[in-house]
DNA sequence: TATAGGCTCTCCAGTAACTGGAAGGTCAAG
DNA sequence: CTTGACCTTCCAGTTACTGGAGAGCCTATA
């Protein structure tokens, strides 16, 4: 299968698939007499599982690992929870990080009146230095 | 002002300071005669406007966009109401995708045994091209 | 006065994860 | 045989810095 049809499979831009080869991450089954990367359902369902968890906010270095656990019929499943709860406590931080910007935001955005006249409390709210 | 003390009094890094410089998004007042950046109070309210912003998630060049309506004593609140209330709804975007990507993946590590053997839901579940 | 250290300068390269584009080769259809 | 859609490689750009090299400057102390 060449690249823009297994891209089409894995729901991916051709450019990334051929990025994700250049690095290693998820090498074609093979190269056609020409040149041309072939694909074949393993390399395409490794593909898949990358956009997943590329997703879910994984690192391509995280990908890198979870895939080496992925094809490792051996790996215990606590060292793939162990990197998703690690993964989960980040989402959980950026959401505290997220949540206080738009309450500060929000605030700063009420007691705004968003008439004509220069007086404005977001940009005198960003000029403190807290 | 030199610049480590500029860049103390915004909390800011002396690389970043430089950086912004660099851009054009925030000149030192001066120069002296070695060549070394001077920073007035004027400089660095901007960066400490500039810092509080780019912790709000405004790119820089919203934050140039920003500066412009901050230096100008003509601009009317709207404006700036309007950047901040497009700025607010990206974070609510943000935030909806973080929660159903929080709740995905808490469900997969709620699933996975977390013991020695290989079988893991995180891992299948990734797998899954939806 | 010499020197040591701590600052500052510029410029270059690297980060993450692609994306866009140029120049050129391949392949099937008409 | 040509057209057009595909494929290749390689280079540059994106965002917002960050790190480091190599060199200049400034001040305090021996």
């Amino acid at each position: 299968m060449k690249i823009s049809h297994a891209a089409e499979k894995a729901r991916l831009p051709v450019k990334t698939v051929r990025y994700y080869a250049d690095i290693g991450l998820v090498a074609p089954a093979d190269r056609s007499a020409s040149g041309y990367r072939s694909y074949d359902q393993d390399a395409i369902q490794k593909l898949i599982f990358i956009r997943r968890a590329r997703a879910f906010g994984f690192s391509i270095t995280k990908c890198r690992e979870l895939l080496g656990l992925y094809v490792d019929d051996s790996r215990s499943s606590a060292d793939v929870k162990e990197i998703a709860k690690r993964r989960l406590a980040e989402i959980e931080e950026k959401q505290k990080e997220l949540q206080y910007l738009h309450d500060e935001l929000a605030h700063l955005i009420s007691a705004c009146r968003g008439d004509d006249r220069p007086d404005c409390p977001i940009i005198s709210g960003l000029a403190q230095p807290a």
